[in-house]
DNA sequence: ATGACAATCAGAGATTGA
């Protein structure tokens, strides 16, 4: 089973980017952010034609987020539980049912800026939300995956000019210790499990050339538990997909799972 | 130190992103 997950910035904007990037990569489960569309807007038709089932969690102008799934979903829920108050649409899960059941979370975590302030204060309060469904996802002991924007970098090797994040909510010492935090509770993160190379991103801004100087952030993740973590066979991030026509400033990144 | 770029909603330019 290949399961990608992709900040696609705005579905009306990305239709053809997006199903080329499909038809090339053939996942069976695509986990988009920033659909930036109600859920009556978004073009499911286009998708369901390739033989995906859709879900999305969608709302006006900003965030939401989808599930394409070749394979049915069972049990979808929407909106990261903890905080009744909180109408912005960023998580979405369901069960994928291939030769076994799999948890899949989508999820596009805020990012955070200007530090200090409210929005630095909410990301810090979403990714407690997030722990507390790690815990659950890891008690649970079933193969989960938690996959998405993150909006974080982990490390300096994932950065290609680390001292300019240095004061910045994707990079501050509170995000990456709250990231790590959820990672310690028993989490494999995909790409570093089987790559440890520097210089591999899946944003760049599309400012200053950043794609073509290679000036980018390690932000799309995947975190698996050890019953998913077991099934994994390969993980990538599609680099070349910012290269093309009318692209999103982020990349797909993908895992496959003996699954 | 600043702006550069893109998308959305709206129908100009503010807001948001990272």
């Amino acid at each position: 089973m290949k399961i990608a997950t992709f900040n696609i910035n705005g579905i009306k904007a990305r239709i053809q980017a997006l199903t080329d990037w499909l038809d090339e990569a053939a996942p069976d489960v695509a986990l988009l952010q920033e659909i930036k569309s109600v859920d009556e807007g978004f073009p499911r038709e286009i998708f369901e034609e390739r033989g995906y089932n859709v879900e999305t969690h969608g709302q006006k102008g900003f965030n939401g987020v989808a599930i394409l799934s070749k394979l049915p979903l069972e049990d979808v829920t929407r909106g990261l539980p903890g905080d009744q108050g909180d109408e912005q649409a960023r998580w979405i899960e369901a069960t994928v049912v291939g030769d076994r059941a799999i948890r899949i979370c989508g999820l596009y975590l805020p990012n955070g800026n200007p530090v200090p302030g409210p929005k630095f204060d909410y990301k810090l309060a979403w990714m407690a939300r997030l722990e507390a469904r790690a815990r659950a996802l890891l008690e649970s002991e079933e193969p989960a995956l938690m996959a998405g924007d993150y909006n974080i970098i982990p490390q300096p090797e994932d950065a290609a000019r680390p001292e300019a994040w240095a004061e910045d909510a994707l990079f501050r010492i509170e995000s990456r210790t709250a990231w790590r935090r959820i990672v310690n509770l028993g989490l494999t993160e995909a790409f570093r499990a089987r790559n440890q190379a520097p210089g591999n991103y899946s944003f760049w801004d599309y400012q200053a050339g950043a794609y073509n100087r290679n000036d980018g952030i390690r932000i799309d993740h995947f975190l698996m538990t050890p019953e998913c973590a077991d099934l994994m066979t390969d993980c990538q991030i599609d680099a070349h997909v910012r290269g093309g026509e009318k692209p999103s400033d982020h990349v797909p990144v993908w895992v496959t799972l003996e699954a």
